[in-house]
RNA sequence: CGCGGGAUGGAGCAGCCAGGUAGCUCGUCAGGCUCAUAACCUGAAGGCCGCAGGUUCAAAUCCUGCUCCCGCAA
């Protein structure tokens, strides 16, 4: 079976490795490198890497729908195009170039969590169980029919990174399995069901800013679900020079449910700041606060509370994430 | 040459703009108080102030170059 992969993020080195080891993978297709980095040195995507030390071809078009990135298609003759987060959308041209099927690794249970930040959204919902889908690919975005699902529980204390790196790791079994079933021509397509469908639109730095009016439970799941990317964060105001300043929030976070707070509490309120963690009152109808114990303030490295209260005044009763002019 | 912040005993910070005694909150060690303690009191150790030059009577502080760290952006 002659196979294309296209993929450039990371979660798609297991799944390249495995289709190397099956044999007959022709060409990894990625996304050119780019300008990246704090002096904006050009980096390739690392998958790019690991697909020139296994000797595997690759192609870079700036656009994989351009007459000639099709050309080059064309002359692989592959049977299967493998597509997992690759970065662009094809189109019908190349979904219909590959002689058996153009199938795509997504890193959700379909219909639900369709697009980008698919791992971000599940653990943001609070979902009890995700996984992978392997589909066919038709042009509305993660719209087509599906070949298999493998699903794992979650267990409500994971980030995102862990989730990326669990379903790095249970999809090449998944894909496998649905390729042997295309050779075989057993493999079977169910219809999504539209109805059910959600959509995890991409995420941005500023999506990462705290909304303490949420419930605790909603806080303490986006901040797992944006770790390590976009990460959350929150603003306080400076003892020293009165302004507001940035404060990146990281796991892990607690939840306490039914803390006994003072009257006057306020969603984003300290409730305590000791070398314990960082008590903060959130919103909604049971209130509720989260305790965080690893921050980092602007221009420093990520650090515990108790070093950041050595040489930062936050006093009980302070308000963090007050809206600014941005906002 | 994308933009910006930072480097000061073990940790986190102030001091720098207006050069002139190494400071704060902790930690560590010793002693005290206490039934006891992560609490409290007293004391001590621990710094070539990132590196290299320059200006000056005098540089953590001003100037130049370099290294490393961080945020934004991508």
């Amino acid at each position: 079976m002659r196979i294309v992969m296209m993929a450039t993020g990371e979660i798609a080195i297991p799944c390249f490795r495995a289709l190397r080891e099956r044999g007959q993978l022709l060409a990894l297709v990625t996304q050119p490198d780019r300008p990246a980095g704090r002096k904006h040195r050009l980096t390739p995507p690392l998958i790019k890497k690991v697909a020139e030390e296994a000797n595997v071809k690759v192609l870079q078009p700036e656009s994989v729908r351009s007459d000639e990135s099709l050309a080059q298609l064309r002359e692989l003759e592959p049977d299967v195009v493998v597509v997992m987060a690759y970065g662009q959308l094809l189109s019908q041209d190349v979904i219909d170039l590959p002689k058996q099927a153009c199938i795509n690794v997504h890193a959700s249970l379909l219909p639900r969590h369709r697009g980008a930040a698919c791992i971000q959204a599940a653990i943001e919902a609070g979902d009890d169980e995700t996984g992978v889908t392997i589909m066919h690919v038709v042009k509305k975005l993660d719209a087509g029919d599906i070949i298999r699902k493998a699903s794992i529980p979650l267990r409500g204390t994971e980030t995102a990174e862990d989730l990326h790196d669990t379903l790095a790791r249970l999809a090449p079994a998944e894909l496998l399995a649905a390729l042997d079933a295309l050779e075989k021509g057993t493999a079977t397509r169910e219809e999504q069901d539209e109805n059910l469908m959600t959509y995890a639109r991409k995420l941005t730095r500023a999506d990462g800013k705290i909304d303490w009016s949420q419930p605790a439970l909603q806080v303490s799941r986006k901040i797992r679900a944006y770790h390590p990317w976009p990460g959350t964060y929150t603003t306080y105001p400076s003892v020293k020079s009165g302004a507001d300043k940035m404060l990146k929030i990281f796991p892990p976070v607690d939840v306490y449910a039914g803390i006994e707070k003072p009257l006057d509490a306020r969603p984003g309120m300290v409730l305590e700041a000791s070398a314990d963690g960082l008590i903060i009152s959130c919103g909604g109808v049971y209130g509720g606060a989260v305790r965080i114990s690893t921050l980092q303030p602007p221009g420093a490295r990520k650090m515990n509370v108790e070093s950041f209260f050595a040489g930062h005044k936050m006093i009980p009763g302070m308000i963090l994430g007050l809206p600014d002019r941005n906002d």
